[in-house]
DNA sequence: CACGAATTTGACCAACTGGTCAAACATAGG
DNA sequence: CCTATGTTTGACCAGTTGGTCAAATTCGTG
């Protein structure tokens, strides 16, 4: 029954979604207004809520969207695969993301600050489950000895906090290294921390 | 020329600091109010006026007092200490932070990912030179032996992303962990970290 | 071009925001 | 108990906020 969105629609609905990833990844929802979304989408307000009825529509439509990336990585952690081969290709696929989408990170980090009052529900839910899997993937690697011994759920945590450093306090990272590239060190420094803790 | 605070100027100003670091931390300056802040406080807003002239002014005077804690422990790494001794201490402090003061840990969080405007000086100034004088430290280790090859900077980042991780994603890591004490598994987990990226 | 549908806008609104102020109230010391 | 100082409050203000609406404009298509 839902009609085909117009050429119009399509772009300005992007562009929206594009400026609401702006702002509220900077200031979080309640720190943000429609103004500013608009200015940054380069539309008049009663223009952004003709394509969205809310400022919350806005913000719900991008953490659904963020949650549907944010997970899959994890998803592609593979029981058959070189145990520390697939544990350092999560941990460089994280960082990846960290370089190339800083914006859904912090947008991320800033729903979690604020206590995930929307985002509750799947972290206790799916996240969960998930991690539940990918923890008991760790542990049958250990026991057959293809890894060193480590909880599983604090080296997830481990590349998660790693990795989303270099997005969600990239002002503080750059303040520090100047003008060198904080994600070239980053790559390298990552898979030191990871091989050392698990190469057998 | 300041006057002494009197028995309920001490109080109020306490109750509004104690009020603003939890309402200020969950949602930032920007998404903060002051209504919050003096409900908080149990004070009227014009109360709240009588002893902060703004609401920046409470922002700025948590930030503040936050950051003379914040530097202190990376301060306090010794030259002559035992390496590997030194840097586990200095995580296990910042892990204690986070246990001990989340909320200062998310208020910090806070203001960096906004952009840091109000510390950005800070940043780049007093911690960027703290933090390469002590990487200098780290190299003289590594030249000497002493701790195995790494970059000192990222080494750095990774001490402050795993420990403050604990504080500002609190929400995350308990829907993961259920009922399990995160900061029992953290501490040892990073004890395990730091030997194996360091002990020669 | 014509015409209905899609899009855009200016004017507007009620609630909320940070902040002010004079008046009322409490307190400590003489 | 008196008084000067410190404290608290209700009423208020101008600017901002999320959101509405009817009217105006533009667009796609026959």
């Amino acid at each position: 029954m839902t009609k085909p969105a117009t050429r119009i629609q399509q772009k300005n609905q992007a562009a929206i979604l594009a400026a609401g990833l702006e702002v509220f990844s900077q200031f979080g929802f309640r720190g943000s207004t429609l103004d500013q979304v608009a200015e940054a989408a380069g539309l008049s307000k009663p223009n952004l809520l003709y394509y969205f009825p809310s400022k919350d529509a806005i913000y719900s439509a991008l953490l659904s969207r963020l949650l549907e990336n944010w997970l899959e990585p994890l998803h592609a952690l593979n029981d058959d695969g070189d145990p520390v081969a697939e544990i350092l290709g999560y941990a460089q696929r994280k960082l990846a993301m960290s370089r190339d989408f800083p914006r859904e990170s912090r947008l991320f980090a800033n729903e979690i600050l604020q206590g995930a009052p929307r985002i509750k529900d799947v972290l206790e839910g799916e996240l969960r489950t998930l991690v539940d899997a990918k923890a008991k993937v760790i542990e049958g690697w250990i026991a057959a000895g293809k890894v060193k011994q480590v909880d599983p759920y604090h080296l997830i945590f481990t590349i998660w906090s790693l990795t989303q450093h270099y997005a969600d306090f990239d002002v503080q990272v750059r303040a520090i290294l100047g003008t060198r590239d904080p994600f070239e060190g980053a790559s390298a420094h990552l898979d030191d921390v990871i091989t050392r803790m698990l190469r057998v």
